[in-house]
Formats: structure tokens, sequence, C-alpha cells
DNA sequence: TCGCTGAGA
DNA sequence: GCTTGTCTCAGCGAT
């Protein structure tokens, strides 16, 4: 069988510091109990063990220590929320049918290898789940350590068998006991030798073998002087040391691997259990169901009411008219646009009256249909309408008369939630499940329904989505109200639906021919590259890999590797700089990467998406970032290269319909001006107000140079030192990417920072106040909860700080562009042009616009961009205009 | 499906 | 000791 141990103390503690704090209803701490099921549930999905059993530590001198007083003196007392949760821990696992054992006098690490052995014996395969490095030393050819790691808040296992460790470390697992003999490990007070710290010890131990082959060898010329004589003095030390660190694999425990095995054998009480400390994801996960007595799940809609097929034009026209004296219409729609439901807003929604129009069952004109039901006049309200809106452009009805869309009110209401199927919301916000779960299959089970018998079960379910957009419409708008988003719900947001609906539909067109043309260019230099790289590597290999092309440079070229990756050697463009006087094979490789990505990114991958009117229409998201931002898919036109030479190329294969050209303007460094007014820093207004290069004068001011000596170098690194404190920056970021040393980075910060002391100021009021609400707000009012910044882990608490500084900035330039779009398009419908807005790169905005209208065009954009908002710094854009989009911007 | 890489703001 | 500038999307190789 396959036998999983776990570290739990070990990896409690991870999950305790990697994980957010989580409360339950009644302010019991959950995060470390949540983050041990996460992991657990991932490890057991991935692993499928057959047996599985957690250990504990006992508090007690143990037995291997208790020659060494002082063991464990050192370590910090559990934090308080954290041995809260230990007893909860435990009594979560026995609920779940999970052996547990622990010893007095043992540590964790000591029951996980007497398991092993025990195992092993028995001809199991054994894996070690810990987040310590303790436990390598178990490691065998049954035997593998998953070693648990968090970064950015994210849990992640490394495997190490035997050959990851030789490979990572150098010699085999059971040397590890060698190395903290040598090197020592102060959090449990194994002392080591003094003065051979990590470094050497490895490098003793891959040359000499083990501690005795070291002691052995003590007078070797190859052990420097000044080594040999801490090894002499620190002897008696590293064999003490050398039994400190030797985990015990022999604990008197009684334990059968066939005891410990598991199979989803729950107790009943772990449903409630669950329900008490909030985990609702995990009795989905696991499909627990309450024992009998404590039924009561948010109910199923099952609202009665009244169904109205629409099946005649007649019919149709008769809905029409209903509606126009009732309120808003909820309206909710297949994916494929093939079924609608149409709800009347009653006094409640339950009983109210849905009609239902399907296209395959109407005997009349569909596009009139929908002409009459979608009037521009009439109220109406949706989930997610977007889709809608260009299906029925595409039908030449306008997108007008919207005023309720429940996924953009639940997008501002918490903009990371990453997804908002309404089944979800509506749980969540009016506690109702408006059609079946996922759990029971009900999803599934509809999809398999009887067309058409049962086709009235799943109008039934329509019109309860239909009518739990009513509900939604009430406490979402009273929600956005409560929290201040309900202006920019109403001015910004909503207006914007029809606009990126138009948007989407006119697309922009593509020379195909051109981006072919330029295309076979590419396959050339990729073929002249490729040639090259290989030659010089001596043979055919993948540089796409980035495995192969790994092995190439840094085993068989012996080239020194940079950073790692957890899959092994980094070899992207930062590393390869640095190599590229080493070796001739890495400019090439750079190139090829640099072709290849033109070549199969957007060559290929623009090609793919030419519709039949020779146009390409991305997608514009309006519910995914975390910020406000718009983002751009199938394809992203929101990163088509124009840095490089080359890349630009790609611009010029983007064209206006013919006799149309392409007006584009651009917000000149709006964050920046953004950060001015929000900050109220009189000297960068100053710097703004001047007219001159924005970052010459920030040079200028900072580094305390007249404007005129202003070099090259000091522009560029007070323009990333600009960039920087957008991002919330720190001194080592910095010096890595304007080439200084830490202490001159940090010194660039301060000195900025003592110049814009509204800067600081600012940047400080604004973390003290997320710290204290937990969300910080845009100067529209948008809001980003930050539950980071209550985080204990560090790292997840300083991304919370530099989110909380980038988020109001970033935040209120999407703001501010996206009211500049709903005033272009307003603007160029009232005046009835037939310029139209196509695109939107996050500072940018292009029109096409017929040649008469140029004029005209470039006036209405540049005015109302630059009008979009009044900000004690002016608002400024940039405007071209030309037969390509490269030339529009140039 | 995930991780790496790189394109944009 | 350990990590270290924000926000995205897409293609590829390895799993």
């Amino acid at each position: 069988m396959k036998l999983m141990v776990l570290d739990g103390n070990s990896i409690v503690n991870r999950a305790f510091y990697g994980i957010r704090m989580l409360n339950a209803s009644d302010g019991t701490p959950t995060n470390a109990v949540y983050g041990f099921l996460a992991i657990l549930q991932r490890l057991l999905e991935e692993e499928t063990p057959d047996g599985l059993c957690v250990a504990f530590d006992l508090k007690a001198p143990t037995f291997r220590h208790k020659q060494y007083a002082g063991y464990k003196a050192q370590r910090k007392p559990m934090p308080e929320e954290l041995a809260l949760q230990m007893p909860l821990l435990k009594a979560v696992l026995d609920a779940m049918g999970i052996r547990r054992v622990e010893l007095e006098g043992y540590e964790a690490d000591d029951l996980l290898g007497t398991m092993c052995r025990i195992g092993e014996a028995a001809g199991d395969d054994c894996v070690i789940v810990t987040g310590d490095k303790d436990s390598f030393q178990l490691i065998t050819p049954r035997t593998s350590v998953l070693h648990v790691k968090s970064r950015m808040g994210q849990t992640e296992t490394i495997r190490y068998t035997p050959a990851r460790f030789q490979e990572e470390y150098g010699f085999p697992p059971i040397r590890m006991i060698d190395l903290k003999a040598l090197m020592g490990d102060p959090s449990d007070n194994i002392p080591g030798v003094p003065g051979i710290g990590e470094k050497t010890a490895m490098e003793l131990l891959r040359k000499y073998g083990s501690l005795d082959g070291v002691c052995a060898a003590l007078h070797d010329a190859g052990i420097k002087p000044g080594v040999q004589k801490k090894l002499a003095e620190g002897l008696e030390s590293a064999r003490l040391s050398y039994s400190l660190a030797t985990i015990v694999t022999d604990a008197p425990l009684s334990f059968d691997p066939e005891s410990a095995r598991w199979n989803k054998n729950f107790r009943p009480e772990l449903y409630g259990l669950f329900r008490r400390l909030g985990f609702q994801k995990f009795i989905e996960k696991w499909k627990l169901s309450p024992a009998p007595e404590q039924a009561g799940e948010p109910p199923v809609f099952t609202g009665s009411c009244t169904m109205q097929d629409l099946l005649t034009a007649d019919d149709v026209r008769r809905a029409a008219e209903a509606f126009r004296r009732g309120g808003t219409v909820d309206i909710f729609f297949e994916e494929d646009f093939s079924r609608m439901v149409f709800q009347r807003d009653a006094e409640e929604a339950s009983r109210a009256a849905a009609y239902v129009l399907e296209r395959d069952r109407y005997s009349g004109d569909w596009s009139e249909a929908l002409r009459l039901l979608f009037d521009p006049s009439l109220p109406k309200a949706g989930h997610g309408v977007k889709p809608l809106l260009c299906e029925l452009l595409k039908h030449g009805i306008p997108a007008e008369g919207w005023v309720f869309d429940s996924k953009l009110a639940a997008y501002l209401l918490e903009p990371a939630a990453g997804s908002y199927d309404i089944d979800d919301i509506c749980l969540k916000y009016v506690h109702f499940r408006p059609s079946p779960g996922d759990e029971d299959g009900g999803e599934a089970q509809l999809s398999l329904l009887d067309e058409p018998r049962d086709r009235a079960v799943r109008c039934a379910y329509l019109a309860a989505r239909g009518a739990a957009v009513a509900c939604l419409e009430e406490t979402l708008g009273a929600r956005l109200r409560d929290e201040g988003m309900w202006e920019l719900y109403q001015t910004i947001e909503l207006p914007l639906l029809p606009v990126l609906a138009r948007m989407q539909t006119a697309g922009m067109a593509v020379d195909r021919q051109r981006l072919l043309d330029f295309g076979a260019l590419l396959d050339e230099k990729m073929r002249g590259f490729e040639a090259a790289v290989h030659q010089l590597a001596g043979h055919d290999f993948n540089i796409a890999s980035p495995k192969q092309l790994g092995a190439v440079l840094f085993d068989e070229l012996g080239l020194k590797a940079g950073k790692k990756t957890r899959t092994g050697y980094s070899t992207d463009a930062e590393t390869l700089e640095k190599l590229k006087n080493v070796h001739p094979i890495i400019p090439a490789i750079l190139e090829w990467r640099k072709v290849s990505k033109l070549k199969s990114t957007y060559v290929e991958g623009l090609s793919k998406v030419i519709g039949a009117d020779g146009r390409i229409h991305s997608t514009f998201h309006q519910t995914v970032t975390a910020t406000g931002r718009l983002s751009s898919a199938d394809p992203n036109l929101q990163n088509i290269p124009i840095r490089r030479e080359d890349g630009s190329e790609i611009r010029k294969c983007f064209i206006p319909q013919e006799g149309w050209v392409f007006v584009d303007a651009d917000y000149s460094q709006i964050e920046l001006r953004i950060l001015a007014h929000m900050a109220d820093d009189a000297h960068m207004q100053e710097a703004f107000a001047s007219g001159e290069d924005f970052h010459a004068v920030t040079a200028s001011q900072v580094f305390g140079v007249p404007l005129e000596q202003v070099d090259h170098r000091l522009r560029s690194a007070a323009k990333a030192v600009n960039f920087g404190i957008v991002y919330g920056i720190s001194a080592w970021s910095l010096a890595d990417d304007i080439h200084v040393s830490n202490k001159e980075a940090q010194d660039y910060i301060d000195a900025y920072l003592a110049r814009y002391s509204g800067v600081r100021a600012f940047m400080d009021e604004t973390k003290k106040k997320a710290a204290e609400a937990g969300f910080v707000t845009t100067l529209y009012g948008r809001r980003r909860w930050l539950p980071e910044l209550k985080s204990s882990n560090f790292q997840l608490r300083s991304f919370g700080q530099r989110a909380a500084m980038n988020a109001p900035i970033q935040g209120t330039a999407a703001d501010i562009i996206k009211l500049a779009m709903v005033r272009v398009d307003a603007r160029l419908r009232r005046e009835k042009m037939q310029s139209r807005l196509i695109l939107q790169v996050h500072d940018e905005l292009i029109l096409e616009v017929p040649k008469h209208e140029l004029e005209r065009a470039c006036a209405i954009l540049k005015e109302e961009m630059e009008g979009a908002a009044t900000l004690k710094t002016n608002l400024a854009a940039d405007v071209g205009w030309g037969e390509t989009w490269y030339d529009a911007k140039k």
C-alpha cells in the first residue's frame, strides 16, 4: 500500500503563517485548520494514498535530546491564535476518520521516521509530508518527502526522492545529519561547528562524504587553514550535534499501517463541525450532508411564477405591451441566446409572471421579436449581459435601456472574487439558490434533461435566475450605496457596458497579407538563429524548452547558473542578459526567443482570430481585474508589441476600413498626475505645471542638479523611481532595475520621498487607513479589499501594503479612462458622427474615423479625455492619427 | 493543467 | 531566515 504520513505541527505552522486570518462566526480563529485541510485535500487528490496518519509533537523534554539541556529553549512559544486551533485540528482529523499519533517524549519527526521504517518493512511505499527540512534524512528509495512551502500565500509542494535530494545537495539524504552536525541549527539549538555555515558544510560533505570523512581528512591540503582550525576546535560539538540531529526511527510506537487505511470514512459529526467553522468549501468538496435532524440548507428556488410561452408575433406584441405598463424587466438567457426568459418586476419576485421566448419554437421573425422585447425605452436588467448586447447589436438592435447588471454590481463589491456566477452571488448576498447546486449533480442532471419533455424544468430555472436578478438589484444596489459606489456604478460602469459591446462588435481590421508576409520573414530569421544556437551547442535541441535549454547552458556548456526555479535552472531574459558576454550562444537565444514570441503569439495568434469580416473582435472584460482596469482577451489587444522595432511591425498590420484612418490618443503620465493630485504634493504638481519633461524634472529635483545638467543616466534613474513609487517600491528591486547598490537605491528613494514629502505622507496615510478599514479606494470610490494587510505572514502583508499604495492610483486611472470612453462614445453619437471607438489600452484610446471627420474626431477625443476629470494637475492627452495603428501612435 | 516565459500598461 | 515593484493574457513544454 501507499502510506502517507504528515508532520502535523510543521504543516499547521505553514498553514497558519501562510493563510490570512480567518474566523468562524463565533470568532474562533480557523485559518490554520483551514489551510491544513486545503493542503491535505490537495495531497489526497494528487497522491491518492491508501493509508494516512498525522503525527504531532508532545511537549516534554525529549529522549534524544536530554543530553543537551538547552534544547528548544530558543523556540518562540506558539502564538495564541495558533494554539487555540490545535485541539480543533485534532477534532477535525478525528471526525474525518484520519489516524493521528503522538507520543510522550517524542517529536513528530521521530514518529514519522518510525512509521516509515515500519511501513518499509511491511513493503509499503511511504510519503512524508512536512514543512521542515529536518526529515530529509529519512528519504530512502521507498520513502520520499513532500516538502510544503508557501510562496505569496500559495502553498506548493516539492517532492524529494533520493535522486532529487542528491541533485540539489550533492550528497545522499542520510548525510543531512552530517550537514546539521557541521552547520548546526539555531532553531533546534543544535550548535554545530562554530564558524562553519551552510556553504562550507555543503562543500566539505560533497568533498569528503560524511562527518567521519571530514574528520579523517582534517589536515588535508584541500581544506583552508582557517576552516581546519575551526573544525579541530569544534569536533566535539560536531559529534554531539550529530546525535542531536539524528531522528529516532525506533520509537516505542505500536503502529500497523493497516490501521491507517483511509477511504473517506467520515464520521457524522464532521458536517456540523465544518458548519460551525464556516468551512462551506469542504462541505461541498467532500459532499457532506447534515445528519437528518439538522437539515435546513438554503432552499432551492421553487417560486410559483406563472409561465407563458411566446410562440407567435402576436404573443410578443402583447408581452411587450405588458412590459410597458410595469417596471424593470429582468432577463435571463441561455448562453447561445436560443432561449430567454423575461420577467416583469412585481411586488414579490417569486410570484412574477415569466415569458419564455425560444428560437426553435417561435413562428415569427426572430429579429423582429427581439426588437420589440428589447425596446431601448424599456428598463431592462440581467446578469452579465454584455454578450447579449453584442448579440442584439448583430440584429441591429441598440444596446440601450439597461438599468442593472448584477454581475457588474457584484464585481464592484468584491473585485478580486474571480468569478461571479449568479448562483454563487445569490447564495452569498440573498441566501437563496436559484438553481440546483453542483453537489447533487444538479447542473449535470439539467443538461441531461430529455428535451423537449423537460423543457419546463429548464425554463423554470431560467425564470428563477431572472427573479434572482430582481432580488440582487435591490440588495446589491443597497450595498453599493452603503459603500459609496453607487455613483461609480451608475455613471461609469453601467454606461460603459454598451460602449464596450459596440467596441467588441466593431472590432479592428487587419492586413492579413502583410501579417503573413511578416510571419514569413520571421520564420527565416528564426531558422537562422535556431541553426546558430544548435551549432554553438554542438547538437540539436528544443530551444523553447526551459528544461533542455537549461541542460545545454548550465550542464553542457558549464555557464554559471543564476537563480533557480522550482523545476530547474532559470533561463529568463534577466538571467541570460547577465551572461550575454560570456558565450555567443546567449545573444542568439535571446534573439530567437523574441522572434519566436512575435511569430507564435502575434502573427499566428492573431491570424487565427481574424473573423469572416476581416476584423478582429477582442472581448473586453469588465469584471476581471482587482484594480478596476479592463482586460482584453481572445485575442488580447492590450499587449501588442511596440517597444522593439520588429515588434511594432505588428502594429502596422492593424488598419482601418478603406478610406478611414485611426485616431489615437494616450494620457501622458496619468498615474503620476493622479499621484500628484491625490497626495496633493506641491513640488510634484509644480513639476507638471512647468511643462518640462517630467522624469527630467524629477531627476533635477531629487538629485539636486540643474535641469540642463540632467543627463540620460540621471533621467532613467528618476524614471525608474517614478515607476517604482507607483508600484510600492523596495530598495532591493530598484537596485536590480537600475544596476546600483542597495544602499544607493535606498538613498534615491529617501531623496525622492524627502523632496516629495506629500507623496510620503500620502503613502503612509494610505497604508494606515487601509490597515484600519481593510480596503483602499480610488477618487471615484472604487474599492479594493486587502485582507492581506492583516496577515501575520510577512510576505503577504508586504504584498498588501504595495497593493494598497498601487490600487488607488492604478484604479483612479482606470476610472478616468472609463469615464472618458463613455464621454467620447456619447459625444460622437450625439454629434451623429460615423467615427467610433474601437480599442482601449489602459491609458490609450483608438478611434476609427472616416477621413472627412478627422479633424473633429481628433479634437473631440482630446477634449473628452482631458475633460474627463478635473485634477489639481491637469490631464494631458497626446493625439495622433495615421493609416495604421503604428502610424497613429507615432 | 501547471509552470515558465514574455508581451503590454 | 526569507522575500522583496502593480495589473493583465497567451503560447509552449512537461506532466
